[in-house]
DNA sequence: AAGACGAAAGTGGTTGA
DNA sequence: TCAACAACTTTCGTCTT
């Protein structure tokens, strides 16, 4: 049996190397990779780190970094987490404090008094952005798609569209948005994977800020999609260029109109993969793409026609 | 045996009355 | 609000490499 076929089976977890016998099995977490400490076989990839993100030398920092405590509520307004400045007028020593000390703690507890009242769009936002960041590290999407997004973010807070609706969802839109704008696309699917919410309730908040923001992105570009997914297929730049060339001939031919631009940009890669002699299989192209092998099968047919490349001779 | 192909029925979203 | 509709998916059987 191949390591290939052992790595398909899924429910078996690995105690020893499959090529080596060694049992010695390391987790490298930073590259997402089980290894096998002897002979340095990689024996899974994508491997889940299940700690904490940050590493703690001595019970202190453990207890500092630790997260992990009573749950945040929601329904106080800071979720119980805000610094509260005490209203004995004692210092941490416990000793009365000076009058003039003691009138500035005073003016502190006024201010942290009305902040509180503007606080309300402020936690929101604050959790918004966070939330978008979130999101945004899961999907390895560059800085200057987060500020889009949270701009985008803030607008909708500003035009007073978020009542009504979750910010998760909002906050999805936000960064969906975000990512087409910035010619970085990723599909509704793939924000809703990493959002809390469901895709639909990101598309519907997606119509309506669109909409009411006035934000009109063009229809995606299937070439957009190309560098991502023919990296993703461990394709050449040659196959890449190739592909955009496909797209650009079929985005003049009105083959695109219509259709989902992820199942256009899929076939594309699928033929020009099989022009320069990399061949991928329509399977792992339609699961890079998230549309199925049918859906590349169709727009390959199409291409192959419309296009007047000769389907059978191309393999 | 895996991959490619195609038919047919099903699904979720859009559009227009 | 509802039905019609196009695109896409799911499923499954058959053909090809």
């Amino acid at each position: 049996m191949t390591a290939e076929q052992e790595a398909e089976e899924k429910p078996k977890r690995r105690t020893s190397c499959p090529s080596c016998g060694g049992t010695s099995l390391v987790r490298d977490y930073e590259h997402g990779e089980l290894v096998c400490a002897g002979c340095g076989y990689v024996i899974a990839e994508r491997i889940m780190d299940l700690g904490p993100e940050w590493r703690a030398f001595d019970q202190e920092q453990r207890d500092k970094r630790g997260r992990v405590g009573a749950p945040m509520t929601f329904t106080i307004h800071d979720k119980g987490l805000s610094t509260m400045i005490d209203w004995r007028d004692r210092d941490s020593y416990g000793k009365d404090l000076t009058p003039k000390r003691r009138a500035q703690i005073y003016r502190l507890r006024k201010w942290q008094r009305r902040i509180r009242v503007s606080d309300a769009i402020e936690r929101n936002l604050a959790f918004a952005l966070s939330e978008i960041d979130r999101m945004a590290s899961h999907l390895s999407l560059p800085k200057n798609v987060r500020e889009t997004a949270a701009v985008i973010y803030r607008r909708a807070v500003e035009e007073k569209l978020i009542r009504g609706r979750s910010i998760e969802g909002v906050a999805g839109a936000a960064l969906y948005a975000a990512c087409r704008e910035c010619k970085v696309p990723r599909t509704l699917d793939e924000i809703a994977d990493v959002s809390r919410v469901s895709k639909k309730e990101i598309s519907r908040s997606y119509r309506f800020i669109a909409r009411e923001l006035l934000i009109h992105l063009h229809p995606t570009s299937p070439a957009d999609y190309v560098p991502r997914f023919a990296s993703e297929l461990g394709l050449s730049g040659e196959v890449q260029s190739k592909a955009i060339e496909i797209l650009k001939e079929a985005v003049e031919k009105g083959l695109t109109s219509g259709r989902g631009p992820t199942g256009v940009t899929a076939a594309a890669i699928y033929i020009a993969a099989q022009m320069l002699g990399e061949r991928r299989t329509q399977r792992e192209v339609a699961d890079v793409a998230r549309v199925t092998e049918v859906t590349v099968r169709n727009r390959y047919k199409e291409l192959c026609e419309r296009l007047g490349f000769n389907c059978e001779k191309l393999g």
